[in-house]
DNA sequence: TGATTGAAGACTATTTTAGTCCTATTTAAA
DNA sequence: TTTAAATAGGACTAAAATAGTCTTCAATCA
């Protein structure tokens, strides 16, 4: 299903939530009776967001959670890789070197820039936009088959 | 890791085998060995490809397996999708009505166009694509990002 | 009719992901 | 200075998805 992982998917619902009145810092309890998400699965997202700077915490009391920066600075990209590592659909993609399969890895050259196409309109929409009213695009047109077939 | 499966990583492996030879029928055995797949997994994938109608079966003695069409008319999200069904990153973007979580579900309806620019972006790229020889882009960029700012 | 090959699906094992919990550290306020 | 309220870090368990194998049946050709 080239699935995004559920925690991906909460941590959308939850920075939604935050940027919606951003000045404020929020406790992780807080967040997760306003989500409806259990409170340690919050902080275990929470967590990862804040090493990944997209949130930035204060401890002690009166202490909690903050967005880094505007939302329309934080890209789908920086969440779905906060919460699952790099962006790829290939291993080798990642790393170049390692990827020595039986017969075959030539042919592997090519989803590298699959990979980076797919990168590239992950990182194009922002926070901002998420929580933006729905737009009803009527078509959507990638240009990424003009890179092979023009030639 | 927004992860493709093993299996359709194998998929694309065995196709490009077998798109190098178009005409040939190929038995599974002999893919198996080509590739460096087990029998079992690779009968396994096979049979999702013809249910897909990316390839062709025969049947008894001298049967086996050959591509249903031009490489060229078969993409990278054909394969995807007989391997791992539908493709999408949320469950909410396949089935509209019943996604009704608590709190923040409106949030998710640009999900949905996200999901529509990855599929254009698989969609775009041919198993002929796969068995060129690699191209090394500058730089690739997607409009996508122009549909949510031009307002 | 027998050998070869795919079809279908059940089943098991493995790996990944999700979710919880515990302990330590930091900070604000009484 | 003590206490309460928070986060940090990481270990651990449970659940789910995925990968992989096996068995039985059906079709085709010589």
């Amino acid at each position: 299903m080239l699935r995004l992982s559920k925690l991906a998917d909460y941590a959308t619902v939850i920075l939604s939530f935050m940027a919606k009145d951003q000045a404020r810092i929020a406790a992780a309890v807080e967040i997760a009776l306003a989500t409806g998400i259990s409170l340690p699965t919050v902080s275990k997202i929470l967590k990862l967001l804040v090493n990944a700077k997209v949130l930035t915490s204060t401890r002690g009391a009166k202490g909690g959670y903050f967005l880094a920066r505007e939302p329309s600075a934080i890209s789908v990209a920086d969440i779905i890789s906060a919460l699952e590592g790099p962006i790829a659909l290939t291993e080798c993609s990642l790393s170049k070197q390692t990827c020595e399969q039986a017969s075959g890895c030539g042919i592997r050259g090519n989803w590298h820039l699959i990979n980076q196409t797919i990168y590239n309109a992950l990182e194009s929409v922002t926070l901002a936009d998420l929580i933006r009213p729905v737009v009803s695009p009527e078509e959507i047109s990638i240009p990424l088959a003009s890179l092979y077939h023009s030639h």
